[in-house]
DNA sequence: CTGAAAGCGCTAACAC
DNA sequence: GTGTTAGCGCTTTCAG
């Protein structure tokens, strides 16, 4: 079509048309251009057909901004997690449940960042966006009180808001480190070590926990296999080498998480199945084609993602609702990690 | 804090504080609160004091859509990729980038559908955005041609953009295939086969050229080895069936992109490397998990990602500056699957 | 069913 | 230095 937009002469942005402009081409007043434009009902047709060749004429787009600072709805929810662009099921339901809702999303990271969550959320409330989902990452959110005064609707993923009283939908971790270390034991495993997340972080708090509950209920020892901590390789490695090192070495393990399954895959190498046994809390990408295939406790991200997104709606209708907290089930999927028995995994 | 916030009695939103409120407490004129919320020097420090004091007293947080709207200016770019929640590092690049910019990313999934593509573009343009970062996947973009002529910046990314001068950032593609093939060449392979995204898409039709030349190059014949198509796991079935159990059956085998690297793989099972050598279009989340890890040509995912956003930024900068268009080169990753010689692997 | 006028919350000309 | 005023592009009372 246009050949050389490169260099359109003008040298700079060409002015858009507004409402005032078809009103103009259309020979309408404005408030008839808006009322097409908002579909509503009662314009008459030949009026619609003027305004809509108007429009078409001018090639104009409203603009949502003033649409937005009239109205005072934003049409646009806010998702603050960890990272985009990575793998998030959770994500991903959000993205398709609000695009179902009428919704638009803009997500953002945390990155992992406390003052970066800080600066997405505080952006996203001077957006006066409608609602904000977040995978809470820091301590203290106390800045955000006022924004739940000013009736801001939030609601927190995976992990409850520290302090504060919103929505939250996560999983059920303590039923899921259950069904690992049962799995475990009922393939004969004794000796079951944890590897896991920070107990700073929430979920790692109740991974760790529920873990020593089971090794209590079973009569365990809890000393040197629980071992909870930052997800770098290097601290990994050694909490894998206290469990298999020990003079009772453990035959199977349970990871807390999909960050600490990756590194102790990557530190018990190719030969990981014949040293013990090994069961995944979080799914993995690709856990099928690994060899074995890797058993895991996965989580209902569709679910998860889903109820982020109708509880933050529910907020937005009823302000006033009282605060719920869903608690999504967790299921295991048996791909053959988890099922090496007691009996083949040799000491190290 | 506040206990029951579920319960705040006027049961809806609270009015938030404007500028005006501010400047009544503060006993000042609404001109001096804009100018100490952007931090203009021209303010005196008491009234400095008074203002922010004000502002902390009512929690007020400006409006970002009125600030918007008058200044014309968004601070936001948006990125329309196929999937956001699944491994992406350019986009990634891009939200890094963009930060570093001072920019806020809105970044949106198209889905592999057009019509989603096309309603995620147009409510971009709606919102006013700076500019906008687009995988293109549909093959008609008529309709942003206005928006083009109006002045929004685009960038298309992995591919053009459908009979759109606008500028583009992508791999080389033709330079990954071919490094691809020479690879398997040298490790001894004689029957190479290709099984790739469809020709439809830019890139499929790219890679998919690309490997038919160094066919012809080494003196090959193309027919039964190249093969196209959409990523569905039957399709891919097939196509490898057909590589593999014609008379003379390949030995090795390149795959288009990520969806065909994983399709393959599974078809393949836990047997993959004794039946043949694979290189991958494409890195794959946990390539060097798998057995025999993955050797692929990776693409430079994060220099795409940033150019991206550069390209944004001067076309924002000057939009009459000349379209441009940038290829990026690929790298070759060994890691085992692309070296199985010619000799280990066995027919069908 | 349509038209004029006010105003969402902010910034940017101007005068003081 | 600070205060007043107009207006970004749209929606929405209110009269006609």
């Amino acid at each position: 079509m246009s050949p050389a937009r490169g260099g359109n002469g003008n040298g700079g942005r060409a002015k858009r048309p507004t409402m005032v402009d078809v009103a103009r081409e259309a020979g309408v007043a404005l408030r008839t251009v808006s009322r097409v434009v908002n579909n509503d009902p009662t314009v008459g047709p030949e009026y619609v057909a003027k305004v809509q060749a108007a429009i078409r004429a001018l090639h104009f787009r409203p603009d949502e901004r003033a649409r937005q600072l009239r109205t005072g709805i934003a049409g646009t929810i806010g998702a603050a997690v960890r990272r985009i662009a990575e793998v998030n099921p959770a994500l991903a339901a959000i993205e398709q449940t609000a695009r179902a809702a009428g919704l638009t999303l803009l997500a953002a990271s945390t990155d992992f960042d406390e003052s970066r969550e800080r600066d997405t959320l505080v952006s996203m409330c001077r957006q006066r966006l409608d609602g904000i989902i977040v995978e809470p990452f820091g301590e203290s959110h106390g800045y955000l009180e006022p924004e739940l005064d000013a009736g801001m609707p939030v609601v927190a993923m995976d992990r409850p808001m520290s302090a504060l009283s919103v929505d939250c939908v996560m999983s059920d971790n303590a039923a899921g480190i259950g069904m690992a270390f049962h799995h475990l034991h009922q393939h004969g495993h004794r000796r079951i070590a944890y590897i896991g997340d920070s107990e700073r972080v929430f979920s790692g708090r109740e991974r760790a926990a529920a873990f020593r509950a089971a090794l209590i209920a079973h009569g365990q020892p809890v000393s040197g296999l629980v071992h909870p901590g930052d997800i770098a390789a290097e601290r990994v490695a050694a909490a894998l080498d206290t469990a298999l090192d020990a003079a009772d070495p453990a035959t199977a393990l349970v990871t807390g998480n999909m960050d600490t399954t990756i590194a102790v895959l990557r530190q018990l190498g190719p030969q990981a199945a014949s040293r013990l046994a090994i069961v995944a809390f979080d799914d993995v990408p690709l856990a099928d084609l690994l060899q074995p295939a890797l058993t895991v406790i996965a989580q209902d991200t569709t679910q998860i993602g889903h109820t982020a997104v109708e509880l933050l709606r529910a907020r937005i209708a009823d302000p006033s609702r009282p605060v719920q907290t869903v608690i999504v089930p967790v299921s295991l999927t048996v791909r053959g990690s988890g099922e090496v028995p007691a009996s083949a995994a040799t000491t190290a």
